[in-house]
DNA sequence: GCCAACGTTGGC
DNA sequence: GCCAACGTTGGC
């Protein structure tokens, strides 16, 4: 199994938001580097959900339940989208300043790129955040 | 194909 | 609101 941070602006689309929901097309992504983060996502892949520029940190766990498909909010064909479910709220969300000043955090791709919005997260790299939210799995 | 101008993302 | 990073566009 492979791990993924994914950005959304919670006053867009909020963890909250994916629970109320049941599921949802992780779509409207227009970067091709990110694109191909979707692409290479398996069903069972967890994901960290971030908020962006509110809160400003990781506060739940996602899976992956449908690959790479049409993106059905894009016209064009050339944008496709995974599906993701909600697994699980942080007990304490891990906040950017948090992950910046965890020294087995720094070679993070969310740090190394911090303008992409779905990036690949290494097994230690995820097992420590976890750790740092206060989940035990 | 290069590069300047411009737009967007995201942190602060 | 500002600014850095970086992607896209368009002239040449």
């Amino acid at each position: 199994m492979r791990y993924w941070l994914m950005k959304s602006e919670p006053d867009v689309f909020s963890y909250d938001d994916l629970v109320a929901k049941g599921r949802a097309e992780w779509d409207g992504v227009r970067n091709h580097a990110a694109q191909l983060n979707m692409k290479a996502m398996a069903l069972g892949d967890r994901a960290i959900f971030y908020h962006s520029n509110i809160g400003v940190e990781c506060v739940g766990i996602m899976e992956i339940v449908r690959t790479a498909e049409q993106d059905s909010t894009d016209e064009t064909g050339k944008w496709i989208a995974v599906e993701v479910a909600p697994v699980k709220k942080l007990a304490n969300p891990v906040t950017l300043k948090a992950i910046k000043a965890e020294p087995a955090l720094a070679a993070m791709e969310m740090l190394r790129q911090s303008r992409l919005s779905v990036s690949p997260v290494r097994d230690a790299e995820y097992t420590k955040i976890l750790e740092m939210a206060g989940e035990k799995d």
